[in-house]
RNA sequence: GCGGGGUUAGCUCAGUGGUAGAGCGUCUGCUUUACACGCAGAGGGUCGGGGGUUCGAUCCCCUCACCCCGCACCA
């Protein structure tokens, strides 16, 4: 809200409200009845802080550098031993088996045969399992406890293991696990069963071991697989379609290198497990009959199908958060009803959210969205990425590095703030910068004087006056709207490719480089008074609050409040900036004869400005330039806007086709050649070096065009235009070159 | 291991098959009557290394190195 956000509020929405709760209600009673929900026992990850059970994509997995260790088990009869490495020594206690590679000729005869197992005493097989055990790896030798790792759980059920839980849903160890062990955290078990196969010899070796951990992705707990009965959705079905949407573009991902994560997920989609031993959220709408029968409806106390009794058990456990906010598009327009909110705003448009929620939201609101109501929720998907610090790095509360987005509103101002997060999303991480936002505080207070100014010289009735006479435009004025012009377009065209950064970076170049620096420049001898008719002075204010105008429209979804407020100073049509049309391009602003003179003006200056710093005269001195300017219709043009020149560039006047005196400065710009002359006729040693090194420079580019142009292949076989762009080049530098060199001869003269 | 992304100016990042860009920072001038949160000017890059395709590669292809991020994992 204070980024300003315009929400209607009444439509605020909470996925624990009644009529979400009987969308929920009546997917999962839907998808139960089709059996793509179903209840079992199966393995699952375990959080045993949070004492539920969690998704795979709730797990993460990091890379650590443990231990891996070789305990020895021995045999039951030859009195030999086998060799088994393992990260988790505690869950031997739980083993049932151990495994070899079938075709191992180091094992395979032992198949079969028995070990005993340390410190339980117990008799467990050797079995062979070709698609658990890697021979190359470790001993080729692997302990199996079916109930506590996702692959021993697998190989057990191909052979015929029994499953020993040793360890509780709260990370300590069962009876099971025997007396000594009983009760100890996982942890404490593992360096008691460490300590206790050191002391009977049979812990072999000890090594480092780089290996991934899973953890907790809520609290950071390390998580423990367990075979547990709980409530999956079979997700395959649904995955199907979802990725076809995007496959045949009804559902696009921005920025594109996201929708080859998004199908390498979905084609390889596990199902998922929806129940969760809390007590917040929605509870499953599963009942269970005294008599063995569970009964799956959409009522709150239904009748037991079997034997009609009605005092049946709901089911303790509670959905997953992410299966509500699934059906987020068309639960909270009322769905399952046909309700006109659900017919005016489903499907919508857009979503823009985190990359870090493709799969857990992104992906399943598509899956529901196309299975419950037949079309994917939205066409657009725009993934924003992290905000990081200036350097890249995440922020961290422990590393100090996190800028609060409200401390910076407070200390800047909204506008800034999300001008800087706008002008920073190119589809990549954003790193968000205090250095970056106090540059964009300074844009808004720019805007802000650019205002002002233009505010001094507007008068209010200029709003409703007949609009511009777009013949009776001067040059610049004609510039200056096809400038703007070109940054409507290019604005209107950035936001559609979801291109943030182009999009502000092109409103603020044309406002603050274009608008500020050249135009209003070069509007204020007209404005002031200084030059031209009252006629053209009217003129010019009406083309400063045309382009204002347009500007502000242009800028209010970057910097709203302050464009909002200037908006309502300069007096708009509409109520508010907000409700006024958004700029687009008009293809008859495009001017390319003002942006070629216009171009060529704003480059004398330039090459005035330079010349004057490099020769050593103050911001006061002035000079003479003279134009040779080779038709006529440009002549007319220099002589009309030679003003422009003399203001900005500081100059006592302006001559057009006359004969320059000898020792002026000549240079050649846009074609045209000027000589400026400067009242000293010998130059310093540092200027004579730097004209040298000018030359230098275009005799090494001079160089380089001339080998290209004298390539036959080059000829033939590059576009004419880039040829002919090499040719003018060439004739420009040719006739650059030759003016600055008459600059040294006259400085040696 | 599989997949995706990255390596461009001191820092953070855009970018294009045909003479390298921005913001911030740096340096030098400037009380020019909207703005010193400013104006004007300047310096700064073998576009990660190597090879290939091409008349021409920072851009396309291959390869190597390093760095991120997913996914799957060898007990």
């Amino acid at each position: 809200v204070r980024l300003g956000v315009s929400c209607d509020w009444t439509r605020e929405r909470f996925t624990l409200d009644e009529g979400l709760s009987r969308a929920v209600r009546h997917v999962f009673v839907t998808l139960y009845d089709e059996g793509l929900i179903y209840r079992a026992l199966a393995m699952i990850n375990w959080c045993p802080r949070c004492r539920t059970a969690i998704s795979e994509i709730e797990v993460d997995h990091r890379e650590r550098t443990g231990k891996i260790y070789l305990i020895e088990y021995p045999m039951a009869i030859e009195g030999t031993s086998l060799t088994v490495a393992t990260t988790r020594p505690e869950t031997m206690l739980g083993d049932t088996a151990v495994a070899v590679h079938p075709e191992d000729p180091r094992y395979k005869d032992l198949i079969g045969r028995d070990v005993t197992l340390p410190l339980t005493g117990r008799t467990i097989p050797i079995v062979g399992d070709a698609i658990l055990v890697d021979p190359e790896f470790g001993t080729g030798v692997v302990k199996i406890t079916p109930a506590h790792d996702k692959n021993d759980y697998e190989a057990g059920q191909r052979n015929g293991l029994p499953q020993i839980q040793v360890i509780g849903e709260d990370g300590r160890m069962t009876a099971a696990a025997g007396e000594r062990f009983a009760g100890l955290d996982r942890f404490e078990a593992r360096e008691l069963v460490l300590e206790e196969l050191n002391a009977s010899g049979l812990l072999r070796e000890v090594k480092e071991h780089l290996h991934a951990v899973a953890y907790c992705g809520k609290c950071d707990t390390i998580v423990e697989p367990m075979i547990s009965r709980q409530w999956f959705v079979k997700i395959e079905p649904l995955a199907g379609p979802a990725i076809e949407v995007v496959r045949n573009g009804s559902v696009t991902i921005s920025p594109q290198s996201w929708e080859s994560t998004y199908f390498n997920w979905m084609e390889n989609i596990h199902d998922w497990c929806i129940s969760r031993q809390l007590w917040w959220g929605h509870r499953i709408p599963a009942f269970y009959c005294d008599c063995g029968e569970v009964v799956v409806s959409e009522e709150d106390a239904p009748v037991c199908a079997k034997c009609g009794k009605d005092n049946l058990r709901q089911d303790s456990d509670v959905l997953d958060t992410w299966f509500s906010s699934a059906l987020w598009p068309f639960s909270t327009m009322g769905w399952p009803e046909q309700t006109r909110d659900y017919k005016t705003f489903y499907p919508t448009d857009t979503l823009v959210t985190g990359f870090d929620i493709l799969f857990f939201w992104v992906a399943r609101m598509i899956m529901m969205g196309i299975r419950f109501t037949g079309k994917p929720p939205f066409s657009k998907v725009f993934l924003n990425g992290l905000v990081r610090d200036e350097f890249g790095q995440k922020m961290s509360k422990s590393k100090g590095n996190v800028i609060d987005p409200l401390e910076a509103v407070d200390e800047l101002g909204a506008d800034p703030v999300r001008f800087t997060f706008a002008i920073l999303t190119s589809g990549r991480d954003i790193p968000l910068a205090k250095s970056r936002m106090q540059g964009y505080a300074a844009f808004a207070n720019k805007i802000w004087n650019a205002s002002r100014f233009s505010m001094m010289h507007i008068e209010t009735e200029l709003r409703s006056s007949k609009p511009i006479e777009r013949d009776e435009l001067r040059m610049v004025e004609r510039w200056i709207f096809s400038r703007v012009n070109a940054a409507t377009n290019e604005v209107n065209r950035a936001l559609s490719n979801f291109r943030f950064d182009e999009a502000a970076n092109a409103i603020y170049r044309f406002f603050w480089h274009e608008f500020c620096d050249w135009y209003i420049e070069m509007a204020k001898p007209v404005l002031l008074g200084k030059y031209g008719t009252e006629d053209d002075q009217r003129r010019a204010r009406a083309v400063l609050l045309d382009v204002l105008d347009r500007s502000l429209r242009l800028l209010h979804p970057f910097m709203p409040f302050i464009t909002e407020e200037l908006w309502q100073k300069l007096g708009g049509v509409e109520p508010s900036i907000m409700v006024a049309p958004y700029p687009i391009g008009e293809e008859v602003l495009d001017d390319p004869e003002a942006e070629r003179l216009m171009g060529i003006v704003q480059e004398m200056i330039t090459t005035v400005r330079n010349v004057r710093v490099e020769r050593g005269f103050t911001h006061s001195d002035r000079f003479r330039l003279v134009i040779q300017a080779d038709r006529e219709r440009d002549a007319a043009f220099y002589a009309s806007n030679s003003y422009l020149l003399v203001e900005l560039a500081r100059l006592s006047e302006v001559v057009i086709n006359e004969k320059a005196s000898a020792d002026a400065h000549r240079d050649v710009v846009g074609g045209v050649p000027i000589a400026i002359e400067f009242p000293e006729k010998v130059l310093t040693e540092e200027q004579i070096a730097r004209i040298s090194r000018d030359i230098e420079g275009l005799e090494k580019e001079l160089a380089g065009i001339e080998g290209r142009l004298s390539n036959e292949q080059f000829i033939e076989r590059a576009p004419s235009s880039v040829v002919e762009g090499a040719k003018s080049r060439k004739t420009e530098i040719l006739s650059r070159l030759a003016t600055l060199r008459q600059n040294l001869v006259v400085s040696s003269a």
